[in-house]
DNA sequence: AGTACTAATGTAAGCACTTACGTAAATTAT
DNA sequence: ATAATTTACGTAAGTGCTTACATTAGTACT
């Protein structure tokens, strides 16, 4: 308890797990009170046999909510104790419906009185209580369902890692790291090529003084993120030499260098911007999807064997 | 989810644990979507190990509420993943104490940050909803920790039943029944005697006409308890032939009946109640320590072998 | 009718814990 | 000091589900 607490909220897990395990053992004693020989993980089966009756395995566990493995070892030990029995689908050999043995139709009212004494005691229960747990529940399962914890934490640390991200403009002091951060991931998946080399060693002859620019991501006081625009004629600009370190990929920093360099192919005017990338790159053409980018169907031909998709946003429409 | 409707609260346990297990699953993906390598549930004995160092695999359990088999268990597997080692016990060679090596230290900071995302979301979430979970768990805690969910269910089965049994007075139809029940309990712990006999099989002539009771309980048309008050001398009643058939046991009808007896025996003047028994009949004695019995030092010799037990209840103080 | 796919089920193994049990060290009683 | 008890721990097996896999029956398509 007093962990929990400390800890937060981070361990509700196994916050709920505990409680579970609490509630199921007292179930258990309960129907050592009514001296019933009975498990209380037969019951939602027991319940939908008794109530229902004519259903199969597969059917039984879409009703519970459960698998039909867990439906399936469940009547395994219900016939066992003699209380349902199996017979093979008419219509359908493959399906196993169960319905009740002498003995257990015997035990069944007994079994509804106890459901309903439980389900009483559950309820003053509840109503003790200032925070309804059933109701959180239900509340808390339809929160998940409508966005994952995963996705929510991801929202939380982008916003964190956002507002310590800087997008930055080049320096020459920046060269080094904006050749080790694009040799990194070239050399990774395909090998580094000549034009390559030109831009990486010289990015102000071959990027800068044509008109592009070169942009950088610092985070946490190292720069973990590259791209350039290169311009390529009055309307058009390609966003090229896109990197990001990969300790710090999966944290937006690529969404944000791709935020900026939109938003400098818009300042130089540009109506066009357009990329070539791979498409093994899956998390890039995700990345640029996201930003905006849609494949072009013919493209200029590229002078990177390693290109084999074309991608383009365009910033301003030309009037027809 | 539409089943747990139906079936209501009785299913809070299974409903409980699949919560759980949902919220496990994502808080799985959390990890991966750092890319760190580590499972949730290592999580409170890293913390543990990481924030209180020097603790030892019994002590660090009782800090985070699981036993010592599940910390050695994480702490096997912590082991094979280098994350911490262990040192015996400088003072108390039994004494594993656990440490964090250095790969555990580094990746310390990345899962502080890591789990204060998680439990920022997780506010998030609770805030979300109506009923807060968090606080419902707390209150379900505390609430079954008072009084068991076995309770509970017990006192209003007992409420239930109580309402169902009706206390009725000796009729000469009921000679049979009151002789089924008695000699049942008596054939099943010891052997029938003589005076058993003649009671079970003329209760006129030997209990009503000297002044005594009889007393039998009915439940769902049938009657299934009975006790007998027997007159000893003006002031003493000895209640006996006290009988619960077994499938009716359980359910607080000799409570009843003895709670009737007692009335009965102040009706009749008596200043105190006496009972023998037999210290196997280990519910039986609880039962009337219950009613208000206490054991007598020195008693009367008793005309029944299986007696070894003597108890009494004063209804009115003698005056001395 | 033969072939590829899909559906229904049972079985095995896994998960994150628990309880049960055995062994060795420490403590207490004699 | 020896014996009896308690404590600390690791291992095995159980729990109530799940996922993964294998088998067999039914369906759709040629």
């Amino acid at each position: 308890m007093d962990f929990f607490d400390e800890l937060g909220s981070a361990g509700l897990g196994s916050r709920l797990r505990r409680l579970s395990e609490v509630v199921t053992s007292q179930a258990a004693e309960v129907y050592e009170l009514y001296h019933v020989a009975f498990e209380p993980r037969w019951f939602p089966v027991f319940y939908v046999v008794a109530t229902e009756p004519g259903r199969h395995v597969g059917d039984i566990a879409e009703r519970i909510g459960q698998t039909h493995a867990a439906v399936s070892q469940v009547v395994k030990d219900l016939v066992k104790h003699e209380l349902v029995q199996v017979q093979r689908g008419e219509t359908d050999q493959r399906r196993s419906v169960i319905s009740l043995t002498e003995k257990g139709a015997a035990l069944w009212p007994a079994l509804q009185q106890q459901t309903a004494d439980v389900r009483q005691a559950t309820e003053t229960l509840l109503a003790e209580t200032r925070h309804n747990l059933w109701l959180a529940i239900g509340e808390m399962e339809y929160a998940l369902s409508r966005q994952s914890l995963g996705s929510r934490v991801k929202a939380i640390r982008d916003a964190r890692v956002g507002s310590a991200v800087r997008i930055r403009e080049y320096e020459p002091q920046f060269q080094p790291d904006f050749k080790r951060l694009n040799i990194e991931w070239i050399e990774r998946y395909f090998r580094v090529e000549e034009p390559d080399l030109k831009a990486l060693d010289h990015p102000e002859e071959y990027i800068l003084q044509p008109g592009g620019r070169i942009l950088l991501a610092e985070y946490q006081g190292q720069i973990v993120g590259a791209c350039a625009l290169l311009r390529m004629d009055a309307d058009t600009v390609e966003l090229a030499k896109m990197a990001v370190s990969p300790a710090a990929q999966g944290l937006g920093i690529g969404f944000r260098l791709g935020e900026a360099a939109i938003a400098q192919a818009r300042a130089l005017g540009s109506k066009r911007l357009y990329l070539e990338s791979n498409t093994k790159l899956a998390p890039a053409i995700q990345l640029y999807h996201k930003l905006g980018f849609r494949k072009t169907v013919a493209g200029q031909p590229s002078p990177y064997e390693r290109c084999n998709i074309q991608m383009e946003l365009v910033l301003q429409e030309v009037k027809g």
